[in-house]
RNA sequence: GGGGGGAUGUCCGAGUGGUUAAAGGAGACGGGCUGUAAACCCGUUGGCUCUGCCUACGCAGGUUCGAAUCCUGCUCCCCCCA
């Protein structure tokens, strides 16, 4: 397969048409890597599964040689990028953008290659500070009426929500890195697609040759609708423990599996397989790209212990029982300080049956327990939370 | 500068003097079913020293036996006209 096929083969869109393959041939004809550009938000430090389908398109072309310019957005957080929004964002202070700027790079490698000659990592801070007579040239790119083309900038606008001047500049200033690095192409999720695009204008604008632009699909989250994102809280994070990382993708919804497959980039057993066989897979292979083979093998163990066998495991974390033994326990009380809830809820959760002692129901009007009757046992709440409990201070 | 609309529980959103901890929906949590699928069904969803008490409807004060609901001031937000 050619490359350019090769490369666009689970994105969503690259334009011009055949545009990647002509960029790929100058590359080669002239001996020189393309610099594929992808621009971070400093707001969202951490990686989920969403973030790496573009990443692991990055991947692919510095696989290729090719060589990958990261602009950390530091000074257009100072604007917020309106996408996908339906208001304004709250500005970060400086500290905050650097901290995160960091944090998104570590996790960026757990998919990225972090060769010098393979990366290059950029704040577009270095060239949006610029006077206002340059910005004046900058906003002279673009009309009002080309930038409220911009799908949720129409939405908005007929909506009669607001848009503040500063947002509209937004794309034109993601535009402007792409002149700073003389980015021969530029990625982004399909979100991202006028921004990519506008890139071209400001580019042509400035007498550079303008980027090919490539889109991927937007990855659902693990409710298999909305698009993965923290704030909704359906999301993978690359940085979580493995056995979370399995249970979650085995919650996704089967319909999702299809998408999942493609845009991770995963081994697929293919619809042959019984659903709950390729889930298991999907789940398999997520844990191993982050954690190993060995850990997704661990993790894919517990999981049936925990959920087809209900064993409680062995590797529970324990709670210290406080009062001296002898003394009655408020199961209440208990439940509220092992596990964070409140003793309101606790209470529900006895009298809805939630709350189980090394496996058995605990009656609902068990509010009292004399220590020596829980010393040693394990105290499960739902079907997944669980704490063993050990008499004394000095277990603590 | 002028005129109008709005701020309710995690979110959305009803409610314009009294049986309102506040309809409905979403989400979340617990249970059932199961492939921990999803979907679906049932229940719960402010806190606590829990047959009761406390706190809550932007903020502060007032009227009233009684206010999320009325009045006054303040803060913030949105829209329209100029």
């Amino acid at each position: 397969m050619a490359p350019a096929d090769d490369l666009l083969r689970n994105a969503h869109q690259s334009l011009p048409e055949g545009g990647l393959a002509k960029k790929l041939e100058v590359a080669a004809k002239e001996g020189r890597q393309l610099r594929v550009k992808l621009g971070l938000d400093p707001t969202a430090p951490d990686i989920h599964l969403g973030h790496t389908v573009v990443l692991q398109k990055l991947r692919e072309f510095q696989d290729l040689g090719h060589r990958v310019v990261l602009i950390v957005g530091d000074y257009t957080a100072r604007v917020g990028d309106p996408s996908g929004r339906s208001s304004t964002r709250p500005v970060l202070s400086g500290e905050q953008i650097d901290a995160n700027a960091e944090t998104y790079r570590r996790q960026a490698f757990t998919v990225l290659r972090d060769d010098p000659e393979l990366l290059e990592v950029r704040r577009n801070g270095e060239w949006l500070d610029m006077p206002a007579a340059d910005l004046f040239a900058l906003a002279r790119v673009a009309t009002v009426a080309q930038i409220l083309e911009r799908d949720d900038f129409a939405k908005r606008f007929a909506a009669r929500q607001p848009i503040s001047v500063l947002e509209t500049l937004y794309p034109l200033l993601q535009g402007y890195d792409s002149v700073a690095i003389a980015s021969d192409v530029e990625l982004g999720g399909t979100d991202q697609t006028f921004n990519l695009l506008l890139g071209r204008d400001v580019q042509r604008a400035y007498g550079q040759p303008e980027q090919v632009i490539l889109t991927m699909p937007i990855l659902p989250g693990i409710d298999g609708t909305e698009k993965m994102s923290k704030s909704l809280g359906n999301h993978v994070g690359v940085t979580e423990p493995a056995d979370e990382q399995f249970g979650k993708t085995m919650r996704l919804p089967d319909d999702a599996m299809d998408a999942w497959f493609s845009l991770l980039s995963l081994p697929d057993p293919g619809t042959d397989a019984s659903p709950r066989d390729r889930k298991r897979a999907l789940a398999r292979g997520v844990v191993a790209r982050f954690h190993g083979d060995d850990a997704a093998r661990a993790a894919e163990q517990r999981f049936d212990a925990l959920f087809v066998s209900h064993a409680v495991p062995d590797d529970v974390e324990s709670f210290p029982l406080s009062p001296a033994p002898g003394e009655a326990v408020h199961l209440p009380a208990l439940i509220a300080e092992a596990f964070g809830r409140s003793r309101s809820d606790a209470r529900r959760l006895l009298e809805q049956g939630g709350v189980k002692l090394d496996g058995e129901v605990v009656a609902s009007d068990a509010y009292d327990l004399p220590a020596s009757e829980l010393d040693g046992r394990v105290l499960q709440v739902g079907k997944r939370h669980f704490r063993r409990l050990v008499a004394g201070p000095s277990a603590a």
